[in-house]
Parts: structure tokens; sequence; C-alpha cells
DNA sequence: CTGTTCCAGATTGCATACAAAAATACAATA
DNA sequence: TATTGTATTTTTGTATGCAATCTGGAACAG
């Protein structure tokens, strides 16, 4: 029974492992997350996974119906909507302020983060380019000076991941993100407020794939309120 | 011992009730939430004292430290600044899309809810007032098709409640309140958009106390990195 | 007097036990 | 055969027990 050294590392754990078997589509909507198996599969017990799956609910990943069980949270059309528009919100907000704030010492940070791109993007490694990528944001709303806004983006972006997960876009060659990101830090570093918003909000969409046609393609994932109008 | 009838419903009781105290300061920042105590206190034991205490760190409201138990988180002066700074980027956002989609039944629920706080106002019931002020906020949401968008609205406004209640100023005449509201429902009605931006922004900035201020009078409360630079 | 060590008390972290609720299977009946 | 009532099984909701960890202070050495 391998015992954890680490106090409070379990339901981190277990936390860690579900969010990122949901995000990557592993673990489909609809999956029942019984809290007995997990345990059983984590080697831990019930506790550590129930306060994995609370959390996981406060996210909006998982519903936890009472008396019934866990279940991943199905995609809501209007989720996606509403999570794409906070970003865009904080997105383009933050980026304004970051050209008013930024030095040299900045514009430097964010060439250095569009160089790691173009490297990962060179050696095919989609990994290391979505880090990158998210890493370039975050630079971004620090030289903001509002690295917390950031963590506000990424609840948001929870919903998201999923939608673009099953587009499966990644696959396509980065070269065409790089060079949004490189019009998006030169509208930045010109102080060009209505460059910086076009440029951004174009970028953004453009990572949101066809809602539509994955709605149709996976309807099983999907629930909305206007569900059967037959 | 007061069994519970419905299911489920201690550790929303519990959250709820936290929450409640904390964001009131009727629980200072710093103050210990032990969970033998709070369990005795609710007559539940520590299981969903946990759950809640759980739900309220993800939000930040609480610091769970290992080992040593759940406190009051601090105020962060940072947070504070990053929480308004959503809510006013996520509401003129809100704002400007509600102009655009505005109709004669949305301007009616405008109003109401303006009459509803002139009301409130009469009868000098101030939860009340604070009640309609909220809902119309939400009404603007609705009206923009963002319902959902609200509740990141809400997730971030947590930080900025509780300096709010320190400051005490809902004590102040809702008058000027209402006034500004006006204005702001002016503009959507006008479809203005740079008036939306101005008079929303004017408001929300009205609303944010002196944060130096406070932070003098109750320095116990709050907490920063750039603690004690002697 | 100062700094260190160690012990007692208290509190959490996790596991497990038990009860309530829901789902399921199945048999009896119309 | 369809349906309904009931018993069984599974799963969650909550309580509780025990070990690990941390705090604070007393005893002690320098």
């Amino acid at each position: 029974m391998a015992r954890q050294r680490e106090h409070q590392a379990s339901p981190l754990h277990a936390y860690r492992a579900l969010k990122q078997r949901i995000l990557s589509m592993s673990l489909t909507p609809g999956s029942s997350l019984g809290e007995q198996r997990l345990a059983a599969e984590l080697n831990v017990s019930r506790t550590p996974i129930r306060e994995a799956l609370v959390r996981l609910a406060s996210e909006g990943l998982v519903e936890l119906i009472p008396n019934r069980g866990a279940f991943v949270a199905p995609i809501r059309t209007e989720a996606v909507i509403a999570a794409q528009f906070v970003r865009e919100a904080l997105e383009v907000s933050i980026a304004l302020q970051a050209a008013e704030r930024i030095d040299a010492h900045g514009e430097l940070r964010l060439r250095q983060a569009i160089e790691e791109q173009r490297l990962a993007d060179q050696e095919g490694r989609a990994g290391l380019f979505y880090r990158a990528d998210e890493q370039m944001h975050r630079v971004i709303a620090e030289i903001a000076g509002l690295p917390l806004v950031w963590e506000h983006v990424l609840e948001a972006k929870v919903h998201l991941d999923r939608v673009r997960t099953l587009s499966l876009q990644d696959a396509r060659s980065f070269s065409v993100l790089i060079g949004q990101h490189e019009s998006i830090v030169a509208a930045i570093c010109a102080r060009d407020g209505g460059q910086i918003q076009q440029s951004l909000r174009n970028h953004l969409r453009q990572v949101l794939p066809n809602l539509a046609g994955l709605k149709e393609e996976f309807p099983d994932y999907f629930l909305d309120d206007d569900q059967h109008p037959d």
C-alpha cells in the first residue's frame, strides 16, 4: 500500500488526474464517476475523491447529483459562448493595459515567448507549443500588472478546452497561430489600441471551433435547454 | 438531534452560513475555522464542514493550511484590484452587447428595476436596495443574452464585497447610486457605446472605496506580499 | 540570559463504518 | 404481455476513529 509521504497530496492528485482526463475528453460527458471505483483506481479512500469531485463541480466540469452520484458535465453551448465572451473581454482589456505599461524588458519577454513557440513548432511538439502559447498570454497579463486576472481567464477557459479537444485542430500547423501572436505582440509594442483589439479578437475567435458542427458530430456530449423541440 | 430531512443539505448550509459571515465581516480575516468547533456549532460532523471549507477555499475566501487548519483569508489588495478590473471589463462588455439587443420589453424591465430601488430607498431598507441593485446588473446581462457571464462577475465580486462592507458606505443615501443607474440605463437605451462605458465605469469606481485608507484603518485584515519593508 | 530540544496538546488527513436513498431485478397479478 | 409492488443491491451522505503533523511552551544546555 503506497503510503503518501506528503499530506494533502491525495485530493490534489485526484483533482488533477480527473481534470486532465475530462479536459482531454478521455472521460466523456455523462460518464459516471463512482466514488468507490475512482478510490480503488487511485489507491485512496473515498474521502479525498469526494474532495476532488466537489472542487471539480464548483468549476462546472462535474455534475454532482444528490444520492445519485457524480457525472462528467455535458458541454453546454451557452457556457461555451459565455466563456468565449469572458475570455475575449478580459484578454482585450488586459492587452490594452499591457500596452500602457510595457517596457523594453517586457518586449523582450514577449519575443522570447514567440521564439519558444517557433522552436516547439519546428520540433513538432504539440504539447510544448500549447504550453508556450498559454505562457505568452500569461506574460501579457504580468506585463499589465494583473497576473491574478489571468486566473479568472483560466477559469473560463476550462469550458473552451473540451470543444477544442474535440475539434482536434491542434494538429494543424502552428505557423498560422504564431503569425497571429506576432501581430498581437507588434500591436502591443506599437501601443495601437485598435490594432490590439482587432488582432487579439481575431486570434481568439480562430481557436473557437465550429460549435454547430461539433454539436452535430457529437450530439451525446452536448446538452442545451432547448434539447428536443420536436 | 435535529435530523436533516433533505440529503446533502448540511454542506450547502455550512457553505452559505460561512460565506455570509465572511462577506459581512462577521468572521474577520485570520479567524480560525476549526472543523471541530464549526461541526459542533452547526450540529453536524466534520465531513460536511470540510466540504464547505474546500468550496470556500477554491473561491479564495478561506485559506486551507495543511495540518494547521482553515482560516478566513486576508484581504489582498492585489486580488481586490484584479476583481475590480474583471468586473469593469465584463460589465462594460455586457452592457455594450445589451445595447445591441435590447428591445421594448428589456427597457421596461430596466425601468422596473430602478423603480424597485427607489422604493427600497424611500423605505430605507438597505438590504432590499442591495438586492435590487444586483438584480439590475443581472437583468442587463440577461438582455445581452449572457446570463452565465454574470456568474463570472459574481465570482470576482466576492473579493470586493468585504472591502465594501468595511467602508460601510451603504449607509449613505442611495439616491446618488440611483442617479448613476439611471444614466447607465439611459445610455443603453440610447445605444450610445461611449456613454455606456463612461457612466458604467464611473459607477463601478464609485462603489470601490478608498483602499489605502481602509488598509490603514484595519491593517490586521489586509495582507500583501510587500508587507513589512522596513 | 539565550538558543535548542523535546514533549503534551490540539488539529488535520485519511480510512472506514453505518444508515438513508436510489436503482435494479424479479415475481405476482391483471 | 404489460404493469406494479417488493426485495435486493448498489451508491451516496455522514459520523467517527486513528495516525501524522504542527504549535507552544517547558526544561535544559551553553
